[in-house]
DNA sequence: AGTCGTGTACCCGGGTCACT
DNA sequence: AGTGACCCGGGTACACGACT
């Protein structure tokens, strides 16, 4: 998080920059190549490529987080006028008369009053200004991005917010957002200075149904999709979003968000009430079939011994047939001989071992692709005494190719 | 050089309430 | 009284930087 671009937005999610760019190297990407992230966050990947001068095309089905990737792309523009327009905004928020009332207890609970004013009062002033431009949309990322810094609740492990619980250091807003300009403003000074011109492409769309919005043929592609229950994206920015007005509450993320992404978490596939058989009967399923069923169906007959009556038997069915959609959308896009590196981790809910590495590669061959091979990075599961089972997990790299 | 505050791709749910 | 959708986290340990 602390190099220029990266640096703009904190999102829990994704991988080092330097490790993409190793990746790179090692495969001899060259500018003319296309690299391809289907899962691109706030865009890491495409941010490395810029900075190579190598094309590449991201994929990002959370609108909020699409928005910020590409807020990130636009390095090219004017540095001069983001000031100038950050500093307009200023100048207008001044004049505005804050209404707070309409917030919902999200946002009422997680600031201070006077800095939601000021807060709101930035918002009304950019919403006053705002146009297509790059630096309208480059000064709308430097407030969504100062959000939480200006925020005293509690930000929780994994980034969720805990208006419950709060925090002692809370930046002030004005002094968090004329940081993060002048932290833009010099990051754009130093993008500019290594490339000319960004060669990256967000498509904000739904990785299992993208192919055909992407007319490049795609050389390489480096990822890493939601891991299976370990985190639900769609309440990641519930925060900002809310700030927004984007949603009002929990209820809207569904319609809003989870609804385009890729099914990892129980809160998604509960609300969509999925069906076991539905799912077992998926033909995108056909390879992993009898290895699923059984672990479905233990699934389905552990939650009987727990309280909460979690719906993981479908999420993981629901997640096998979402990747194997994601990994035939990608022979489509992908050049023949294509390389593709997967940072994947496995998942036992309930304590029910689900074998993602390896199911992930069986329907990637199933899919098209001709040779994989897994290297472990890391055990995972080892770290806490009070976990609630004792399965062995695992992070590591899935390379594919063909 | 200790202490404190804070964040971390931890891994995993439960509580509650409206509605049958 | 049973169910499930919505809402909101738990409990833990370690690294690291700021502050005594």
């Amino acid at each position: 998080m602390s190099l220029p671009i990266h640096r703009w937005f904190r999102y829990s999610a994704g991988f080092a920059a330097p490790w993409v760019e190793e990746v790179l190297s090692e495969w001899y990407i060259q500018p003319g190549q296309v690299v391809l992230d289907p899962f691109a966050g706030s865009g890491t990947v495409l941010v490395v490529c810029d900075s190579l001068g190598i094309s590449s095309v991201g994929v990002e089905a959370h609108p909020l987080v699409a928005r910020i990737s590409k807020a990130k792309l636009l390095w090219e523009c004017d540095r001069f006028r983001v000031g100038a327009f950050a500093a307009e905004m200023l100048r207008r928020s001044q004049g505005q008369k804050p209404d707070i009332s309409s917030y919902p207890s999200l946002i009422q609970r997680s600031f201070a009053t006077e800095v939601l004013k000021t807060l709101d009062s930035l918002k009304s002033a950019w919403l006053s200004l705002q146009n297509s431009s790059p630096e309208s949309e480059l000064v709308w990322l430097a407030l969504t991005s100062i959000l939480r810094l200006a925020s005293r609740a509690g930000t929780a492990q994994w980034q969720y917010i805990l208006p419950n619980k709060t925090k002692r250091k809370v930046i002030h807003p004005i002094e968090a957002f004329q940081r993060q300009i002048e932290t833009m403003k010099s990051d754009i000074r130093w993008m500019q200075a290594k490339a000319k011109r960004s060669l990256a492409q967000v498509v904000t769309g739904d990785a299992r149904a993208f192919a055909e919005s992407i007319p490049q043929k795609i050389d390489a592609v480096i990822t890493s999709p939601p891991y299976a229950n370990n985190y639900d994206y769609a309440d990641a920015l519930r925060f900002e979003m809310t700030f927004w007005g984007d949603v009002a509450g929990w209820g809207d993320i569904h319609e809003a968000v989870r609804r385009y992404l890729i099914v990892s978490s129980s809160q998604h596939s509960s609300r969509e009430r999925l069906k076991v058989d539905d799912l077992l009967e998926s033909d995108a399923v056909v390879p992993i079939r009898n290895e699923l069923s059984n672990v479905m169906g233990r699934l389905a007959q552990v939650r009987e011994t727990h309280g909460g009556k979690k719906h993981y038997h479908t999420m993981i069915g629901a997640y096998c047939r979402d990747i194997s959609l994601v990994l035939r959308q990608l022979r489509l896009a992908c050049k023949p001989g294509a390389r593709m590196c997967w940072v994947i981790g496995d998942s036992a809910p309930y304590g029910v071992y689900c074998p993602i590495e390896k199911w992930i590669a069986q329907l990637a061959l199933a899919a098209g692709f001709k040779c994989y091979r897994f290297d472990k990075l890391r055990d995972r599961n080892i770290k806490w005494k009070n976990r609630k089972h004792r399965v062995p997990l695992k992070e590591g790299l899935l390379w594919i190719e063909g």
